[in-house]
DNA sequence: GGATCAGGTGGGAAATAGTGGGAAATAATA
DNA sequence: TATTATTTCCCACTATTTCCCACCTGATCC
């Protein structure tokens, strides 16, 4: 697996299948996605391997005993599900999932290098609208940055 | 690879595909490119080294728990995606990045040394006009530099 | 001037990707 | 147990992408 890029634009379907974008299947190890409830509404898939590393680590520094902990476990860790990829490059998103990251019908799929992200088109859309400032503040503030 | 300058009109044909001029593709070590959203209504393009390089040292600045590391990484890795340059001396747009920069038939294709900029010609007249007066004023700014 | 070449453009055909929907299997409800 | 939903598997249609070839135009060369 290479890295995970792209953004796409995917219709689900009556059934609450998605396609995943082909220039993305290709980079995925299997046919296994873990998806869960990400930040922001949107959904995170990742391959299993990435979701092993990424929930050990969030396992590691939490406690029941802690109301943080607990709560960013029941936000991440405890909605996550194990996903096949069906012959036709679909997943087929659980109901719960597809109402947290409000689902409608135009998707946004977006690969981030190491994972990918699901959102509502129109979600995203007032996302990043709702965000350009603070993205443009954020891109001077990489001025340092040269190629 | 030398330096990438000059400053092209090429037409976007029915299927998304646009010339690269062939001077700027004379200075290509290959035949592939990533692409990606820039700031201002245009695409950038990378030479995978020039990539790899840039896209290392935004992903080393981000976390998946921190809200401006993943703005800039849903606007600027995301879209990325790696792009072969035909026999003909074409690359094919993909549709997500060409609804981005409002490409439709005319475009501008400027090499600036290290990368290529992409815009819809009519966009990119609009750009110049509306940054007249602050290009005037950044180029005082500059006043100390002599030939 | 006519031939040749290179850069840019367009389009057909084949392959691939995305989408929708039926039927069987499974689960849920009464 | 009968009935209704939901999920899964599979197939079929359509749109898009890819690959390849042909054409046009302007520049260069003989």
């Amino acid at each position: 697996m290479e890295l995970l890029t792209g953004e796409f634009r995917n219709t689900l379907d009556e059934k609450g299948r998605l396609s995943l974008p082909a220039k993305l299947r290709g980079e995925l190890p299997g046919n296994l996605l873990v998806v869960t409830q990400g930040i922001d509404s949107c959904l995170w898939l990742f391959p299993p391997e990435q979701w092993k590393t990424l929930s050990a680590k969030l396992l590691e520094q939490t406690s029941l005993f802690h109301a943080r902990a607990r709560l960013i476990q029941r936000r991440i860790l405890a909605p996550s599900q194990e996903l096949e990829v069906d012959k036709a490059g679909r997943i087929a998103i659980p109901q719960a999932l597809r109402e947290f990251a409000g689902l409608n019908k135009e998707c946004v799929i977006l690969g981030i290098t190491k994972y990918i992200e699901i959102w509502d088109a129109e979600a995203y859309r007032k996302y990043l609208e709702e965000n350009e400032s603070e993205f443009l503040a954020a891109a001077e503030e990489l001025g340092g940055l040269t190629l």
